[in-house]
DNA sequence: GCTTGACCTCGAGTGCGCTCCAGCACGTTC
DNA sequence: GAACGTGCTGGAGCGCACTCGAGGTCAAGC
């Protein structure tokens, strides 16, 4: 390791600095997404900081739909070590890629609610129903 | 209903129309998603052009993360008629501010995975691990 | 040396949103 | 009138990502 010695903690302190259950943690472990975890002679789990930094990726990655296989084929790229650094950019580009997709998406989506809400905004005001915004109201 | 005959048609129609399996259809009909859908004289569900609309209302708030829960509430107001007017706009507002903080969320998640790129881009170019761009590799 | 609290493993349970299947009915076509 | 395509109901099953609980271990403090 390198020149400084890291604090460590337990899995209760790695819980309260990353905001996720104590039982998440561990799954994500036996999920294979949370690589070199050491334990203590009392056979409990001992992280660093390196360990929150390493969490915080992959809550970015799960919140923004990569799924645990992916997440699993990502952080075993991660272990293999350095000749699997452009396949590494690749996913994560990829990832991106998708994720701006998911975005536009929802742009999309959201033109249309915001025709609904225009939509009622008129029928309000004017107390008369207006023309449909494609999605009808009431459909009998 | 109003004025000119509507063409009317079957689920398998429906189906093809909006892109949803026929089981979907009638799954969100029994949650409540489908009101006012009538049957022919054989006991088969009739649908027509407004059905499609709304269909496609449901499944943009769907892919925006709408739960079925709350489109079904949204469905129920609709039924009541005019005077649930003001409680659908917001509703539709409340989940419009939902899915722009969800985006802002997103972008955060990009940006953290942008830093990764770079930072897999500089080693693979400098051949040198640079420093951590927060979530640090292999966190043993 | 006993209590306390944090931690351990293993496995079952949960909530969501479908998806699929069995078994049956209808109605059009040959 | 038999076959075929399309539709019906009710209910079981599924994939995902956790979440929780039972029952036990360990070590620090009194």
């Amino acid at each position: 390791m390198s020149g400084a010695r890291q604090p460590s903690f337990r899995i209760g302190e790695l819980s309260a600095r990353c905001g996720r259950s104590v039982h998440a943690i561990r799954w994500y472990e036996a999920q294979g997404l949370i690589p070199g975890v050491l334990r203590d002679t009392g056979g409990r789990r001992v992280y660093n900081t390196r360990h929150v930094g390493w969490l915080t990726l992959m809550e970015r990655l799960r919140i923004t739909g990569m799924s645990v296989a992916q997440m699993r084929h990502y952080t075993q790229l991660v272990v293999q070590g350095r000749s699997t650094l452009a396949e590494r950019r690749r996913m994560l580009a990829e990832h991106r890629r998708a994720v701006e997709a998911r975005i536009a998406d929802y742009r999309r989506a959201l033109a249309l609610i915001d025709r609904k809400i225009g939509f009622y905004e008129e029928w309000i005001d004017s107390g008369q129903r207006p023309d449909d915004p494609i999605a009808p109201d009431k459909p009998h």
